[in-house]
DNA sequence: CCTGAAGTAGACAGGTCGGTCTACTTTTAA
DNA sequence: TTAAAAGTAGACCGACCTGTCTACTTCAGG
Protein backbone atom coordinates (compact mmCIF):
# COMPACT_ATOMS: atom_id res chain seq x y z
CA UNK A 1 0.00 0.00 0.00
CA UNK A 2 2.83 2.46 0.45
CA UNK A 3 4.28 4.08 3.42
CA UNK A 4 3.15 7.39 2.42
CA UNK A 5 -0.72 5.95 2.42
CA UNK A 6 -0.21 4.19 5.83
CA UNK A 7 0.98 7.63 7.08
CA UNK A 8 -1.73 9.78 5.60
CA UNK A 9 -4.43 6.67 7.00
CA UNK A 10 -2.66 7.05 10.65
CA UNK A 11 -2.35 10.45 11.01
CA UNK A 12 -5.85 10.76 10.18
CA UNK A 13 -7.22 8.37 12.31
CA UNK A 14 -5.51 9.71 15.25
CA UNK A 15 -6.30 13.76 14.27
CA UNK A 16 -10.10 12.91 13.46
CA UNK A 17 -10.25 11.46 17.09
CA UNK A 18 -8.12 13.89 19.08
CA UNK A 19 -7.48 17.07 17.37
CA UNK A 20 -4.62 17.94 15.09
CA UNK A 21 -2.41 19.75 17.91
CA UNK A 22 -3.12 17.08 20.11
CA UNK A 23 -0.79 14.56 17.82
CA UNK A 24 2.72 14.34 17.34
CA UNK A 25 4.85 13.36 15.05
CA UNK A 26 6.55 10.59 17.34
CA UNK A 27 2.77 8.85 17.52
CA UNK A 28 1.89 9.11 13.78
CA UNK A 29 5.61 7.37 13.36
CA UNK A 30 4.81 4.83 16.00
CA UNK A 31 1.13 3.67 15.02
CA UNK A 32 1.89 3.26 11.71
CA UNK A 33 5.15 1.62 12.42
CA UNK A 34 6.68 4.02 9.73
CA UNK A 35 10.60 5.06 10.55
CA UNK A 36 11.10 9.01 11.05
CA UNK A 37 12.89 9.77 7.97
CA UNK A 38 10.55 8.03 5.93
CA UNK A 39 7.91 10.95 6.95
CA UNK A 40 10.49 13.59 6.23
CA UNK A 41 11.07 11.98 2.93
CA UNK A 42 7.39 12.14 1.64
CA UNK A 43 6.47 15.07 3.35
CA UNK A 44 8.03 18.47 4.18
CA UNK A 45 6.55 19.49 8.07
CA UNK A 46 4.47 17.65 9.97
CA UNK A 47 1.47 20.80 8.13
CA UNK A 48 2.11 19.40 4.98
CA UNK A 49 1.21 15.81 6.41
CA UNK A 50 -1.90 18.07 8.18
CA UNK A 51 -3.05 18.68 4.31
CA UNK A 52 -2.36 15.29 3.05
CA UNK A 53 -4.35 13.77 5.23
CA UNK A 54 -7.57 16.83 5.06
CA UNK A 55 -7.32 15.63 1.05
CA UNK A 56 -7.45 12.71 1.51
CA UNK A 57 -10.46 12.55 4.17
CA UNK A 58 -12.39 15.24 1.48
CA UNK A 59 -11.73 12.13 -1.32
CA UNK A 60 -12.67 9.68 1.05
CA UNK A 61 -16.00 11.19 2.33
CA UNK A 62 -16.86 12.80 -0.84
CA UNK A 63 -16.98 9.87 -2.85
CA UNK A 64 -18.81 7.76 0.21
CA UNK A 65 -21.34 10.62 0.04
CA UNK A 66 -21.71 10.99 -4.07
CA UNK A 67 -22.01 7.10 -4.38
CA UNK A 68 -24.89 6.76 -1.87
CA UNK A 69 -26.45 9.94 -3.35
CA UNK A 70 -26.14 8.40 -7.26
CA UNK A 71 -28.02 4.73 -5.91
CA UNK A 72 -31.09 6.94 -6.20
CA UNK A 73 -32.91 8.37 -9.01
CA UNK A 74 -31.51 12.03 -8.91
CA UNK A 75 -33.36 14.40 -7.60
CA UNK A 76 -35.51 14.35 -4.56
CA UNK A 77 -34.47 10.93 -3.87
CA UNK A 78 -31.14 11.44 -4.01
CA UNK A 79 -31.44 13.96 -1.52
CA UNK A 80 -33.61 12.47 1.25
CA UNK A 81 -30.69 9.96 0.64
CA UNK A 82 -28.02 12.12 2.00
CA UNK A 83 -30.10 12.59 5.19
CA UNK A 84 -30.11 8.62 5.72
CA UNK A 85 -26.34 8.39 4.69
CA UNK A 86 -25.56 11.13 7.54
CA UNK A 87 -27.56 8.37 9.95
CA UNK A 88 -25.14 5.55 8.75
CA UNK A 89 -22.68 8.05 9.56
CA UNK A 90 -23.50 9.35 12.80
CA UNK A 91 -24.08 5.14 14.42
CA UNK A 92 -20.56 3.68 12.93
CA UNK A 93 -22.30 1.87 10.28
CA UNK A 94 -19.87 3.11 7.86
CA UNK A 95 -16.27 1.83 8.31
CA UNK A 96 -14.55 3.68 5.90
CA UNK A 97 -15.62 7.02 8.03
CA UNK A 98 -14.17 5.54 10.92
CA UNK A 99 -15.85 6.67 14.39
CA UNK A 100 -17.84 9.13 14.34
CA UNK A 101 -16.42 12.22 15.64
CA UNK A 102 -18.13 15.17 14.31
CA UNK A 103 -17.12 16.37 11.12
CA UNK A 104 -13.66 16.37 10.46
CA UNK A 105 -13.07 19.70 8.37
CA UNK A 106 -15.12 21.48 10.97
CA UNK A 107 -13.40 20.47 13.56
CA UNK A 108 -10.04 21.45 11.82
CA UNK A 109 -11.30 24.38 11.01
CA UNK A 110 -11.64 24.93 14.93
CA UNK A 111 -7.80 24.63 14.47
CA UNK A 112 -6.48 26.47 11.92
CA UNK A 113 -8.93 29.23 12.28
CA UNK A 114 -6.80 31.81 9.39
CA UNK A 115 -9.50 31.42 6.74
CA UNK A 116 -5.79 32.20 4.63
CA UNK A 117 -4.27 29.20 5.56
CA UNK A 118 -3.98 26.28 3.16
CA UNK A 119 -5.41 24.07 5.79
CA UNK A 120 -8.68 26.01 6.47
CA UNK A 121 -9.02 26.48 2.83
CA UNK A 122 -9.16 22.79 1.89
CA UNK A 123 -11.53 22.50 4.23
CA UNK A 124 -13.51 25.09 2.99
CA UNK A 125 -13.13 23.78 -0.85
CA UNK A 126 -14.81 20.47 0.81
CA UNK A 127 -17.67 22.33 2.09
CA UNK A 128 -18.39 23.93 -1.37
CA UNK A 129 -17.71 20.34 -3.14
CA UNK A 130 -20.73 18.92 -1.34
CA UNK A 131 -23.05 22.17 -1.34
CA UNK A 132 -21.96 22.15 -5.66
CA UNK A 133 -23.62 18.37 -5.35
CA UNK A 134 -26.52 19.37 -3.54
CA UNK A 135 -27.42 21.74 -5.97
CA UNK A 136 -26.46 19.91 -8.90
CA UNK A 137 -29.73 17.54 -7.54
CA UNK A 138 -31.95 20.52 -6.41
CA UNK A 139 -31.63 21.64 -10.00
CA UNK A 140 -33.49 18.45 -10.61
CA UNK A 141 -36.84 19.41 -9.10
CA UNK A 142 -36.73 23.32 -8.92
CA UNK A 143 -37.64 25.82 -11.95
CA UNK A 144 -34.88 28.26 -11.70
CA UNK A 145 -31.48 28.44 -10.25
CA UNK A 146 -31.94 30.58 -7.88
CA UNK A 147 -34.71 28.10 -6.17
CA UNK A 148 -32.30 25.55 -6.53
CA UNK A 149 -29.63 27.76 -4.40
CA UNK A 150 -31.92 28.39 -1.64
CA UNK A 151 -33.12 24.52 -1.44
CA UNK A 152 -29.40 23.28 -1.83
CA UNK A 153 -28.77 26.28 1.14
CA UNK A 154 -30.86 25.07 3.36
CA UNK A 155 -30.49 20.76 3.32
CA UNK A 156 -26.82 21.87 3.54
CA UNK A 157 -27.57 23.82 6.99
CA UNK A 158 -29.59 21.27 7.96
CA UNK A 159 -27.03 18.68 7.46
CA UNK A 160 -24.55 20.52 9.30
CA UNK A 161 -26.58 21.52 12.06
CA UNK A 162 -27.18 17.85 12.31
CA UNK A 163 -23.90 16.96 12.45
CA UNK A 164 -22.93 19.48 14.98
CA UNK A 165 -25.74 18.23 17.30
CA UNK A 166 -24.99 14.64 16.85
CA UNK A 167 -21.36 15.08 17.64
CA UNK A 168 -21.62 17.39 20.53
CA UNK A 169 -24.98 16.53 22.26
CA UNK A 170 -24.61 12.94 21.26
CA UNK A 171 -28.35 13.44 19.66
CA UNK A 172 -27.71 10.15 17.00
CA UNK A 173 -31.39 10.60 15.80
CA UNK A 174 -30.34 14.26 14.51
CA UNK A 175 -30.08 12.93 10.77
CA UNK A 176 -33.48 11.48 10.79
CA UNK A 177 -35.11 14.87 12.69
CA UNK A 178 -33.49 16.96 10.16
CA UNK A 179 -34.72 14.72 7.05
CA UNK A 180 -38.20 14.69 8.33
CA UNK A 181 -37.57 18.93 8.31
CA UNK A 182 -36.04 18.83 4.99
CA UNK A 183 -38.71 16.16 3.72
CA UNK A 184 -41.65 19.14 4.56
CA UNK A 185 -39.77 21.31 2.87
CA UNK A 186 -39.30 19.82 -0.55
CA UNK A 187 -42.68 18.28 -1.00
CA UNK A 188 -44.77 21.03 1.51
CA UNK A 189 -47.93 20.12 0.90
CA UNK B 1 -11.26 42.80 38.42
CA UNK B 2 -9.04 39.88 40.24
CA UNK B 3 -6.19 37.96 39.25
CA UNK B 4 -8.51 34.75 38.10
CA UNK B 5 -10.43 36.49 36.05
CA UNK B 6 -7.73 37.47 34.09
CA UNK B 7 -6.50 34.22 34.01
CA UNK B 8 -9.92 32.92 32.29
CA UNK B 9 -10.31 36.17 29.80
CA UNK B 10 -7.09 35.73 28.44
CA UNK B 11 -7.22 31.74 28.29
CA UNK B 12 -10.61 32.21 26.55
CA UNK B 13 -9.30 34.55 23.99
CA UNK B 14 -6.46 32.40 23.41
CA UNK B 15 -8.36 29.39 23.06
CA UNK B 16 -11.31 30.82 21.16
CA UNK B 17 -8.70 32.20 18.36
CA UNK B 18 -5.97 29.52 18.46
CA UNK B 19 -7.79 26.35 19.73
CA UNK B 20 -6.96 24.84 23.12
CA UNK B 21 -3.98 22.93 22.70
CA UNK B 22 -2.32 25.11 20.54
CA UNK B 23 -1.90 27.70 23.38
CA UNK B 24 0.27 26.81 26.24
CA UNK B 25 -0.17 28.10 29.56
CA UNK B 26 2.75 30.33 29.58
CA UNK B 27 1.46 32.57 26.57
CA UNK B 28 -1.75 32.65 28.93
CA UNK B 29 0.52 33.72 31.64
CA UNK B 30 2.55 36.33 29.42
CA UNK B 31 -0.62 37.63 27.68
CA UNK B 32 -2.25 37.98 31.20
CA UNK B 33 0.61 39.36 33.20
CA UNK B 34 -0.02 36.97 36.05
CA UNK B 35 2.70 35.07 38.02
CA UNK B 36 2.74 30.95 37.57
CA UNK B 37 2.33 29.75 40.80
CA UNK B 38 -0.80 32.50 40.75
CA UNK B 39 -2.44 30.37 37.77
CA UNK B 40 -2.43 27.21 40.24
CA UNK B 41 -3.23 29.13 43.14
CA UNK B 42 -6.44 29.21 41.60
CA UNK B 43 -6.48 26.22 39.18
CA UNK B 44 -5.57 22.70 39.38
CA UNK B 45 -4.47 22.38 36.34
CA UNK B 46 -4.38 23.49 32.40
CA UNK B 47 -7.64 21.50 32.51
CA UNK B 48 -9.80 23.38 35.03
CA UNK B 49 -8.46 26.32 33.54
CA UNK B 50 -10.26 25.09 30.24
CA UNK B 51 -13.42 24.11 32.00
CA UNK B 52 -13.46 27.97 33.75
CA UNK B 53 -13.07 29.34 30.00
CA UNK B 54 -15.95 27.22 28.72
CA UNK B 55 -17.90 27.92 31.98
CA UNK B 56 -17.48 31.45 31.42
CA UNK B 57 -17.77 31.64 27.52
CA UNK B 58 -21.03 29.23 28.33
CA UNK B 59 -22.27 32.46 30.66
CA UNK B 60 -21.13 35.72 28.47
CA UNK B 61 -22.67 34.15 25.35
CA UNK B 62 -25.69 33.30 26.70
CA UNK B 63 -26.55 35.99 28.27
CA UNK B 64 -26.30 37.87 25.87
CA UNK B 65 -28.15 35.73 23.28
CA UNK B 66 -31.11 35.86 26.04
CA UNK B 67 -31.22 39.41 26.63
CA UNK B 68 -31.51 40.19 22.68
CA UNK B 69 -34.22 37.03 22.50
CA UNK B 70 -35.67 39.33 25.27
CA UNK B 71 -35.50 42.35 23.94
CA UNK B 72 -38.49 41.54 21.13
CA UNK B 73 -41.94 40.12 21.78
CA UNK B 74 -41.73 36.27 23.27
CA UNK B 75 -42.53 33.72 20.39
CA UNK B 76 -41.87 34.59 16.44
CA UNK B 77 -40.07 37.99 16.65
CA UNK B 78 -37.88 36.87 19.43
CA UNK B 79 -37.14 33.81 17.25
CA UNK B 80 -36.31 35.64 14.28
CA UNK B 81 -34.08 37.80 16.40
CA UNK B 82 -31.97 35.15 17.28
CA UNK B 83 -31.04 35.32 13.55
CA UNK B 84 -30.22 39.08 13.49
CA UNK B 85 -28.08 38.58 16.56
CA UNK B 86 -25.88 35.99 15.03
CA UNK B 87 -25.63 37.81 12.37
CA UNK B 88 -24.04 41.01 14.21
CA UNK B 89 -21.99 38.17 15.87
CA UNK B 90 -20.49 36.72 12.79
CA UNK B 91 -19.86 40.24 11.69
CA UNK B 92 -17.56 41.26 14.23
CA UNK B 93 -20.15 43.75 15.80
CA UNK B 94 -20.66 42.23 19.04
CA UNK B 95 -17.53 43.05 21.02
CA UNK B 96 -18.35 41.33 24.44
CA UNK B 97 -17.97 37.84 22.40
CA UNK B 98 -14.31 38.51 20.84
CA UNK B 99 -13.79 38.15 16.90
CA UNK B 100 -15.95 35.74 15.10
CA UNK B 101 -13.94 32.19 15.14
CA UNK B 102 -17.24 29.96 14.54
CA UNK B 103 -18.72 28.48 18.13
CA UNK B 104 -16.39 28.04 20.55
CA UNK B 105 -18.38 24.95 22.01
CA UNK B 106 -18.25 23.37 18.77
CA UNK B 107 -14.56 23.81 18.34
CA UNK B 108 -13.55 22.57 21.45
CA UNK B 109 -15.79 19.76 21.12
CA UNK B 110 -13.35 19.03 18.58
CA UNK B 111 -10.72 18.91 20.30
CA UNK B 112 -12.35 16.54 23.65
CA UNK B 113 -14.16 14.36 21.64
CA UNK B 114 -14.88 12.07 24.54
CA UNK B 115 -18.58 13.10 25.23
CA UNK B 116 -17.69 11.73 28.82
CA UNK B 117 -14.59 13.89 29.41
CA UNK B 118 -16.26 17.32 31.40
CA UNK B 119 -15.02 19.77 28.84
CA UNK B 120 -17.00 18.36 26.32
CA UNK B 121 -19.74 17.84 28.77
CA UNK B 122 -19.90 21.67 29.17
CA UNK B 123 -19.91 22.00 25.65
CA UNK B 124 -23.19 19.91 25.51
CA UNK B 125 -25.01 21.58 27.94
CA UNK B 126 -24.32 25.09 27.04
CA UNK B 127 -26.05 23.67 23.45
CA UNK B 128 -28.83 22.14 25.42
CA UNK B 129 -29.83 25.61 27.07
CA UNK B 130 -29.53 27.18 23.92
CA UNK B 131 -31.81 24.65 22.46
CA UNK B 132 -34.26 24.99 25.76
CA UNK B 133 -34.12 29.27 25.50
CA UNK B 134 -35.83 28.53 21.89
CA UNK B 135 -38.38 25.73 22.97
CA UNK B 136 -39.90 28.32 25.65
CA UNK B 137 -40.32 30.42 22.74
CA UNK B 138 -41.44 28.04 20.08
CA UNK B 139 -44.72 27.07 22.98
CA UNK B 140 -45.86 30.67 22.77
CA UNK B 141 -47.34 30.30 18.92
CA UNK B 142 -47.10 25.88 18.75
CA UNK B 143 -50.15 24.05 19.96
CA UNK B 144 -48.36 21.29 21.37
CA UNK B 145 -45.04 20.48 23.23
CA UNK B 146 -43.91 18.11 20.22
CA UNK B 147 -44.91 20.75 17.64
CA UNK B 148 -42.65 23.57 19.68
CA UNK B 149 -40.04 20.71 20.42
CA UNK B 150 -39.87 20.66 16.20
CA UNK B 151 -39.80 24.14 15.77
CA UNK B 152 -37.19 24.85 17.79
CA UNK B 153 -35.12 21.61 16.81
CA UNK B 154 -35.40 23.28 12.95
CA UNK B 155 -34.42 26.43 14.28
CA UNK B 156 -31.81 25.21 16.20
CA UNK B 157 -29.97 23.62 13.20
CA UNK B 158 -30.56 26.43 10.95
CA UNK B 159 -28.44 28.21 13.66
CA UNK B 160 -25.58 25.72 14.39
CA UNK B 161 -25.70 25.07 10.28
CA UNK B 162 -25.23 29.14 9.50
CA UNK B 163 -22.55 29.12 12.25
CA UNK B 164 -20.57 26.28 10.84
CA UNK B 165 -20.79 27.76 6.99
CA UNK B 166 -20.16 31.36 8.28
CA UNK B 167 -16.53 30.14 9.83
CA UNK B 168 -15.56 27.57 7.53
CA UNK B 169 -16.27 28.94 4.44
CA UNK B 170 -16.37 32.23 5.30
CA UNK B 171 -20.09 33.47 4.57
CA UNK B 172 -21.10 36.58 6.17
CA UNK B 173 -24.47 36.37 5.15
CA UNK B 174 -24.99 32.78 6.55
CA UNK B 175 -27.20 34.13 9.02
CA UNK B 176 -29.30 36.17 7.18
CA UNK B 177 -30.16 33.48 4.62
CA UNK B 178 -31.28 31.21 7.92
CA UNK B 179 -32.89 33.53 8.74
CA UNK B 180 -35.41 33.13 5.75
CA UNK B 181 -35.57 29.29 5.70
CA UNK B 182 -36.57 30.01 9.12
CA UNK B 183 -38.90 32.52 8.32
CA UNK B 184 -40.74 30.81 5.82
CA UNK B 185 -41.12 27.74 8.15
CA UNK B 186 -42.76 29.59 11.08
CA UNK B 187 -45.33 31.28 8.59
CA UNK B 188 -45.54 29.06 5.84
CA UNK B 189 -48.13 30.89 3.98
C1' DC C 1 27.09 -9.04 -8.62
C1' DC C 2 26.58 -4.44 -7.95
C1' DT C 3 24.62 -0.10 -7.42
C1' DG C 4 21.37 3.03 -5.83
C1' DA C 5 17.01 3.97 -3.95
C1' DA C 6 14.06 3.36 -0.04
C1' DG C 7 13.41 2.16 4.51
C1' DT C 8 14.87 1.43 9.57
C1' DA C 9 16.58 2.64 14.12
C1' DG C 10 17.67 5.83 17.03
C1' DA C 11 20.67 9.58 18.79
C1' DC C 12 20.50 14.34 18.87
C1' DA C 13 19.34 19.47 18.95
C1' DG C 14 16.82 23.42 20.50
C1' DG C 15 12.63 24.55 22.09
C1' DT C 16 8.17 24.24 24.56
C1' DC C 17 5.03 21.69 27.44
C1' DG C 18 2.55 21.38 32.20
C1' DG C 19 3.70 21.72 36.73
C1' DT C 20 6.60 22.49 41.27
C1' DC C 21 9.47 25.04 44.10
C1' DT C 22 11.90 28.84 46.46
C1' DA C 23 12.65 33.53 47.76
C1' DC C 24 10.97 37.96 47.71
C1' DT C 25 7.34 41.76 47.64
C1' DT C 26 2.83 43.68 48.05
C1' DT C 27 -1.61 43.94 49.98
C1' DT C 28 -4.95 43.43 53.44
C1' DA C 29 -7.02 43.17 57.77
C1' DA C 30 -6.93 42.41 62.78
C1' DT D 1 1.95 47.57 63.88
C1' DT D 2 2.20 43.28 62.56
C1' DA D 3 1.21 38.93 60.76
C1' DA D 4 -1.08 36.34 57.40
C1' DA D 5 -2.56 36.07 52.69
C1' DA D 6 -1.84 36.83 47.95
C1' DG D 7 1.05 37.86 44.21
C1' DT D 8 5.69 38.10 41.58
C1' DA D 9 9.83 36.43 39.30
C1' DG D 10 12.06 32.95 37.65
C1' DA D 11 14.82 28.69 38.21
C1' DC D 12 14.00 24.05 37.64
C1' DC D 13 12.03 19.25 36.42
C1' DG D 14 11.03 15.50 33.25
C1' DA D 15 8.52 14.88 29.32
C1' DC D 16 7.48 15.79 24.77
C1' DC D 17 7.69 18.71 20.47
C1' DT D 18 9.35 19.17 15.31
C1' DG D 19 12.95 18.31 12.63
C1' DT D 20 18.01 16.71 11.31
C1' DC D 21 21.55 13.55 11.08
C1' DT D 22 24.21 9.22 10.83
C1' DA D 23 24.78 4.39 10.18
C1' DC D 24 22.81 0.20 8.95
C1' DT D 25 19.55 -2.87 6.18
C1' DT D 26 16.57 -4.34 2.47
C1' DC D 27 15.68 -5.09 -2.11
C1' DA D 28 14.87 -4.46 -7.11
C1' DG D 29 16.94 -3.72 -11.85
C1' DG D 30 20.57 -3.68 -15.00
Amino acid sequence: MGRRQDLIDTALRLFYEHGIHAIGINQVLQESGVAKQTLYNHFESKDSLVEAAVEHRDKLFFQWLESRMNSRPAGREALMEMFDAVHYWFNNRVPTLHCFYGCFFINTCGEYSDPEHPVHKRCAAHKTRVFELLKRHALEICTSETEAEELANALFLLKEGAIVKAHVEGDLDAALKAKAIASRMISPH
